[in-house]
DNA sequence: GCAATTGTTTTCCATGTGGCTAACCATACC
DNA sequence: GGTATGGTTAGCCACATGGAAAACAATTGC
């Protein structure tokens, strides 16, 4: 868990944002050109690509380039590696809860 | 779902950094106070502050002082709302493939 | 009351981020 | 070949962020 620390900074940055979000959501439903994604948005294209490349750097997304035409593909293993994160950590936070639930049970057993 | 949307935005924010994450993963274990909390991280205190400041205003964390020492309590719901996106989009994301596999059926039925 | 502990406020700095315009490739198309 | 289309590069700007130092509360404990 130490290890993909970085990367996690990464995926999580990217989807500090709603732009970025928008664009995941939209990938999920299928692949599709850089400019097909800008069109919601009222940015210029160099402002978007930049969210594009954000996206790219966290791994969230892949590009290809056919002739002058990129597309984008949603990569959902970096979303679900994100995802697993915030499993461990409800691990850690019930497990916490059993072990006051021990004490507890610890604490009235001493009561007697 | 539009109107978590700034929600989100300051959740991820928050997570988008190791120290703050590993506040987070200390605090599943349960409530620490701020300098219990700093100890680990070879950090001026205020600079660590504005860490805990952040996480209080995306809501992941709440925080009480009593007398001079202030205490820092996990907010598991919001962390578990902010999963919850991951599982929406993986919803997406699936329909997707549900969607694809009718297309396939749909085609090779037209095939015959 | 004095001193140590625990946060807080203030100020500062370097860097990163999100946005823009303008100019520039490169490919498709007529 | 010339022109529209789709991205890209290069600069620029305002502002947020992560960090530090220093001075300042405010409480606890002797």
């Amino acid at each position: 868990m130490e290890n993909n620390c970085a990367a996690l900074d990464s995926v999580f940055h990217a989807l500090a944002d709603p732009t970025r979000r928008a664009v995941i959501q939209q990938l999920g439903k299928g692949s599709a050109t850089v400019s097909e994604l800008a069109k919601p948005f009222n940015m210029a294209l160099p402002s978007f690509m930049k969210h594009i490349g954000v996206l790219e750097a966290s791994g969230l997304i892949a590009s290809r380039k056919i002739g002058r035409v990129r597309t984008c593909t949603l990569n959902p293993g970096k979303l679900s590696a994100a995802e697993r994160w915030f499993g461990e950590q409800r691990a850690l936070w019930e497990s916490r809860y059993e072990n006051l639930d021990n004490l507890l049970t610890e604490l009235s057993g001493n009561e007697r």
